[in-house]
Order: structure tokens, then sequence, then C-alpha cells
DNA sequence: TGCCAGGCCCTCTTTAGGGCCTT
């Protein structure tokens, strides 16, 4: 339906959860059968518990990834890919993650702010969607909010978390089977800054 | 050197505290 929001599904891995000094290590997001993914490479290292739970590590070599290598991509080349890739749309989107009002929003606009490219941004996007409040809100009865449990409890399967592309793809999923009306999406939509 | 937080929501609330979720 041309009237609808397009809803591109996004997720951050990051160095840590303080979201006003993080890095972005992964940038990835998903929308219908298109995929976005990008590595960078931080410029402080992971926490212990990043590290444990993304499964990266910063070496004198790069970043790996599980032991392996990856291939990254300078910040401010990453960021405009994604913007290239959000208006290829061709109207502004809604960006949906999990606590993206809490994390993943303000370290995105943290960083694009930093690289002045609020102004580029704001005109392929046209606000946030929290999907974990939306969660909140709409399933009160679900013991945890977590995506991994709420992929398991909706879905019924379990899979690659911690992995952008991965957490992308299973939150389009998650959104698929919920199916909130339009005022619900409304609701938990905030704007980009 | 050290190696990390904090906004939102609920309730045993509002002169506050605690758990959740993200990496």
């Amino acid at each position: 339906m041309a009237h609808e929001k397009i809803i591109v599904f996004f997720d951050l891995e990051t160095t840590g959860l303080d979201t006003a000094v993080c890095d972005i290590i992964q940038l990835a997001a998903v929308c219908e059968e298109r995929v976005f993914n990008v590595y960078t490479l931080p410029r402080r290292a992971l926490t212990e518990s990043a590290a444990q739970v993304t499964g990266f590590r910063l070496t004198s070599d790069g970043l790996l990834l599980r032991g392996k290598p990856v291939e990254t991509t300078p910040l401010f080349e990453a960021l405009t890919s994604f913007i290239a890739f959000l208006r290829s749309f061709r109207r502004p989107v809604l960006l949906a993650a999990h606590n993206a009002k809490r994390f993943d929003a303000p370290v995105l606009t943290r960083v694009l702010q930093h690289y002045s490219l609020t102004q580029e941004f704001q005109q392929v996007v046209s606000g946030f969607l929290d999907t974990f409040l939306l969660s909140k809100n709409l399933y009160s009865y679900v013991p945890s909010h977590s995506q991994e449990y709420l992929v398991q409890y909706f879905l019924g399967k379990s899979y690659n978390a911690h992995n952008a592309v991965e957490d992308a793809k299973m939150l389009k999923e998650l959104f698929k089977a919920w199916r909130p009306s339009t005022h619900d999406i409304f609701r938990f939509t905030y704007r980009v800054f």
C-alpha cells in the first residue's frame, strides 16, 4: 500500500552500553528482502561484557568476529552508505529497533551529529519506532521483553542473537507476526532529533 | 588510570525506588 509507512528494521552492535561514548562496530538494516550491513573499526576498546555478548574482538590486526577478521568501513563512509540505502526507498522511512528510544537512536544520532550528517539523515528518516516499548504495551503478559525471548515466544525459534543482521531480520519477523495497528505504531514512534 | 549507563515504566508513587532492556 503506497500510503503505508516503509519500516526499516535496524540494529547496532557497539563497544558498550554507555550511549554517550560507545562506538558503533556493526550497523545492519533490513526491509522486505533488502539487507544493509557494515562493520566499522571502533576507536575505543570493547567492554568485556560487550566482547562476550557480541563475539567481536579488537586486535592490532583489526576487527575479529569470533576469531575471524571482518572487513571494516570508515565510519563516515558507513553512515553515508546507510543514508543512501535509506534514500533508495524514495520516501522517508520509519527506523525500527528494539529499545530504539533508549539505545540505538541516541547512539546513531550522536554519531550522525558528529559528522554533520543530521540534515541528510532527517531527509530520509521520519522517526524511530521502539519495538521494546511497543511489546511491553501490547503484550504486558509476556514475562520478558528481550528480543531473544520474544522471538522464542512468538516465533518459536532461537537464532544468532547479537549479530546485527540476524537481530534486524528477526525483528522484522516479530513485527510481521505482531501486525500492530497504525495507531500503536504511531504511539511508539519518536522524532529523529 | 580505569575499563564504563541510564531513561522509561510500574507501583507498596508523586518528598521514590527498583527492574528492565540495549552492548
